[in-house]
DNA sequence: ACTTGCGCCTGACGTAACGTGAGGTGGTAT
DNA sequence: ATACCACCTCACGTTACGTCAGGCGCAAGT
């Protein structure tokens, strides 16, 4: 960081002024196929040789390559990079670039924070479960990949307070959610076509109502049940929530077939149903 | 998140069951051009019309491009996302994937960090003084760009309590360092010639000075001069030293011209050199 | 004098994941 | 009959080079 002079003093005039293609790219670090393609794209000329045709690089172009490169690492394409060469000075009007530049990083960095998060939970999920459909999986990643478009879509229909309580918050709250998604779906698969007198099938909807109660609530799971379910006579409302739930679809496939769906359904009502009207009872 | 059934029950199964390349297109989001291009690498080839040639969609196509969705934003290419549509269920083998995916996702982020700080410092620098020559910006963003790889160079040669107070370790203090480097360098080119008696080429040394003792502190300062120039009696450090100092120079281009260089050390050894001896003398 | 080999040259195709036309076909509405 | 639409295939453009292929000038070895 702190460089006044290189120390050499006065036989530093002694320096070799030219360098080949190869010793160029060599003492610079870029490749000569990059050389040519600077000189190529009217980026980087060097002089050349009259008489063989070799190109012939000076300290002038040790700066520029410099340029070049820097301005690479701060994320410009060649184009831009072109137009800058030219100049002597950077004024104001590279600022807007520079931040142009920076809200494009920054997005890239959101992104590649989503998709880090998503993998990290995955592989938990994995070394679980060890085989996983790739029907669910998918859904799963496809669910954390929209997250936050989830929580603004369902923003329009659910109150704040229910929000809150609805969408999994910490790590370790999303990692029981997920896991026991993941054994819920499994079930789904295995119990397909059985009765609801199934105890098996019985238990699979116990632990899966437990599961969301222990994620959102005893409060919270009426309330979202009455939005989902009852309100019909809410004509306006009703549409809202059909197209939140068409566009959820759009953006997390289900990792259920429709057969399954509907017997999940017909399940429900046959063992939840009384159980709900029966809790129902006791307020 | 949350999302058992479409509430659609019985009356699902009407459902329309395929769909032109072009509703296909706008229900999943994807482009045209990028179903025909996927259907071209074999990556998702649905049915077609016997007569028309047409691309037919079904569901189970929807299923597919939400994996392939998926693996692309966990960063999978095309290829690697055609080898796994095969399988239907994601092993052991997939976590391998997917920790590759993590660490080039990590690696990806860490250059976008350093990327914006060097931004942010910039624009800082530019916001102040309007105009910077190009040659150091450039230098100052190179040595940015390093920061990591001159520490770990620097670890080579300079001793571990002296490393930390040479390298700017605040925010502030970089900020500090690089808008007294950028006033400096412009004056080096302001006053470029000038004697060492010249008030104004005295001012300059001394700000630098002072400038430096604020960033490094007395006693580093010291340390680093004896590294630097009065250790010659060492012939196998002096070796290091010297490649230490070309590495550095090919990675942060100098920001004045040789002249300048050679004109620095004059002024510097006629001015500034009695001025040490006197504080060496005072121990 | 001949050949070998090195370093350089230009030209041209390959890469990833599509975007963007150009030109042709089948089916429908006017 | 004609216009129009949605679809088809073919094919070139994009970015920043990597990777041959064929050819030239010059030096050393035989």
């Amino acid at each position: 960081m702190i460089k006044l002079s290189s120390g050499k003093g006065i036989e530093a005039d002694m320096k070799k002024e030219t360098f080949s293609i190869s010793e160029f790219a060599k003492s610079t670090g870029v490749s000569v196929r990059t050389l040519h393609y600077y000189d190529e794209k009217n980026i980087l000329k060097p002089k050349r040789d009259d008489h063989t045709g070799h190109r012939v690089y000076e300290q002038e172009d040790m700066i520029q390559l410099h340029k070049i490169m820097t301005m690479k690492f701060l994320g410009m394409s060649l184009d831009e990079i072109k137009d800058y060469m030219q100049a002597n000075t950077f004024d104001l009007s590279f600022i807007d670039t520079l931040r142009l530049q920076e809200s494009k990083l920054i997005k890239d960095r959101e992104q590649i924070d989503i998709a880090l998060d998503a993998i990290q939970r995955t592989v938990y999920l994995l070394e679980n479960e060890k085989e996983v459909d790739h029907a669910v999986l998918i859904s799963l990643l496809a669910s954390m990949q929209n997250e936050k478009k989830q929580e603004e879509l369902a923003k329009g229909i659910i109150k704040d307070d229910v929000m809150k309580k609805m969408f999994p918050q910490t790590a370790k709250e999303k990692m029981i959610f997920e896991q026991g998604l993941l054994t819920f779906y499994k079930r789904v698969r295995a119990h397909f076509g059985k009765s609801a007198d199934d105890p098996e099938v019985q238990q699979m909807l116990d632990d899966f109502y437990r599961l969301i109660l222990e994620v959102v609530g005893m409060d919270s799971l009426k309330e979202l049940t009455d939005i989902f379910s009852l309100n019909i006579e809410d004509k306006e409302n009703e549409e809202r929530i059909e197209t939140y739930i068409q566009e959820i679809e759009r953006l997390v496939p289900s990792p259920i077939t429709e057969e399954e769906e509907a017997w999940l359904e017909q399940i429900t009502t046959d063992y939840v149903g009384p159980l709900w009207d029966e809790e129902e009872g006791e307020n």
